[in-house]
DNA sequence: TTGATTGCAAAGCGTTTGCAATGAG
DNA sequence: CTCATTGCAAACGCTTTGCAATCAA
């Protein structure tokens, strides 16, 4: 945990950011959750250390981590955007389109892909997101009554 | 192009839903387009035929139309959400987190992860939407350097 | 005929922004 | 000391909704 946090607050500051209690507080928020997390969870939490906080303040410095790539983006259909450690275990997602169910998949469902697409496109510090839509049995079977 | 037309009429009358002139028309612009299109390209292409079509009719069809299977969703980060026909050959998504520039993947990306979803999570008609989020080359650079 | 569907206009709500005050470096 | 960052409140823009009129079946 700790020494997680240490690495973010290097990254902001060598990239010429400051490193506000702000910034630190919604950091510690999201690298001390146990699961992804909403806008509205990240502010609830920062604000039981320190009630000042404003909302548009998360919304910023989660843009500003997103870039720097010390917090994952994860937006499932139908739901608001959550928010997630970079250094954590990513796992991906199968939703049914009717009722919106949701199951985690493990992230080693994508094996070395990650390095693939690394060497054949040239980017860097890739990060994967599956999102796997379908019927769950449920409503396939409510589908072939009607 | 019509048979998919004709296909997805059925489909639409079959689970017990009208096939308005709305309808038929927002489903033949998706389905005519070579790309995914946003709500507003919709709306667009679709005023074309017949201008006094609202909005509203193309968010509440779009709904529709997603749940059924008959068009797919996609919502990268940092852009509007777009639709594409569920006939179509999806493509993936890789994205520059600082510049937001966008590589399109091969659907085949994922060879067979298809049917082994369906087996193991018993969910049916699974559709695969992977993004990947990375630097491209000149944004690693530029951040190298600062 | 008749209940699903549409168009319109208004409401909703998550997100962004302008600006003066604050505070990290 | 200085300029990046913050809090506040207002603006924004996409999406949803209530309702009377319409029309597919």
């Amino acid at each position: 945990m700790h020494h997680y946090a240490h690495n973010s607050n290097e990254t902001l500051r060598k990239r010429g950011y400051r490193l506000t209690p702000q910034r630190y507080m919604i950091l510690s928020v999201i690298q001390e959750a146990d699961e992804h997390l909403s806008i509205e969870q990240i502010l609830e939490r920062v604000q039981k250390r320190n009630p000042q906080v404003s909302l548009s303040t998360i919304y910023r410095t989660l843009e500003l981590l997103r870039e720097l790539g010390l917090v994952r983006e994860n937006h499932l259909p139908g739901e608001q955007p959550h928010y997630e450690t970079a250094n954590g275990l990513a796992h991906h997602h199968l939703v049914c389109r009717r009722c919106r169910a949701i199951i985690h998949l493990d992230e080693a469902l994508l094996g070395n892909l990650n390095e693939h697409l690394q060497e054949q496109h040239h980017y860097h510090d890739i990060a994967l997101d599956l999102v796997a839509t379908g019927y769950c049995d449920a409503c396939w079977l409510a589908m072939q009554q009607a």
